[in-house]
DNA sequence: CAGCTGCTTCGATGAACGTCAACATAGACA
DNA sequence: TGTCTATGTTGACGTTCATCGAAGCAGCTG
């Protein structure tokens, strides 16, 4: 909150070593701190609207998109730029300008946390 | 609001066989109608308390509990109440009364539908 | 330099949401 | 039957959010 605003859903991204917040929804109740940070993550996907935007970037080729690519979801561009942000904001995708477009990206490691978090527990049948 | 209103993010729950409302999320862009079920579900887990009981529940044994066992969430009971039943509308919980106590249980196959929803699309590394 | 295009920020508005207190309902037990 | 406990429901209130139009900033192109 006090500096770039990015969560902290996970640690490291140098690698693919994904370092996620929190254990599967599964192995066992989350910890109000753990359910903050995750929740803070699925509310970002929670609007038609920004998975629209998240899907098209993630789907985009090379993994990533300007934004005049998926810009057409139906709002204004305000409100893509809105969302957008929110996106950025929740640590889901990263932002380059590049000249005259701003190409967007999707985080890997943070889908692959997230992934982790609806996995079953692998124990349990 | 008129019947159960469950939201039909899956389609059969007979089996294991889980038909998912959507493709993975990076195999193409979410068409509206996609983003729109989609995210409903996501903002059904978007909120910290929600998560809280959902993964309290997900991880009790036989995958079910009471409420009086998971209603230690820091809000009071009626806001529970009213967050379980934000879950079963989403169609992730399902709840049954067995005489005083009410038993909510996971959807095993939304779990797994969300799951895929957020894997990477195999063919691409 | 001037004009144009792409994108973001600002301010406002209406809708949706989370929360609680109070009430209603269902079952257990005396 | 009456009462008590466990849950669900209703209504209200304050907050957050999504959306838009207008304005501002950045970079290209003439």
């Amino acid at each position: 909150m006090s500096n770039t605003s990015v969560l902290p859903l996970i640690e490291a991204e140098g690698s693919e070593a994904v370092a996620p917040c929190c254990p599967p929804l599964t192995e066992r109740p989350f910890t109000a701190e753990e359910a903050e940070t995750a929740a803070r993550m699925f509310k970002a996907l929670g609007d038609p609207v920004r998975l629209r935007l998240f899907s098209a970037v993630a789907s985009h080729a090379a993994g990533e998109a300007c934004v005049c690519d998926i810009s057409d979801v139906g709002v204004s561009q305000p409100t893509v730029s809105h969302h957008l942000k929110k996106l950025k904001e929740a640590g889901l995708l990263a932002s380059e300008r590049r000249g005259t477009w701003v190409y967007y990206r999707v985080e890997p490691s943070v889908l692959a946390a997230m992934g982790k978090l609806l996995t079953m527990a692998p124990a349990t049948a």
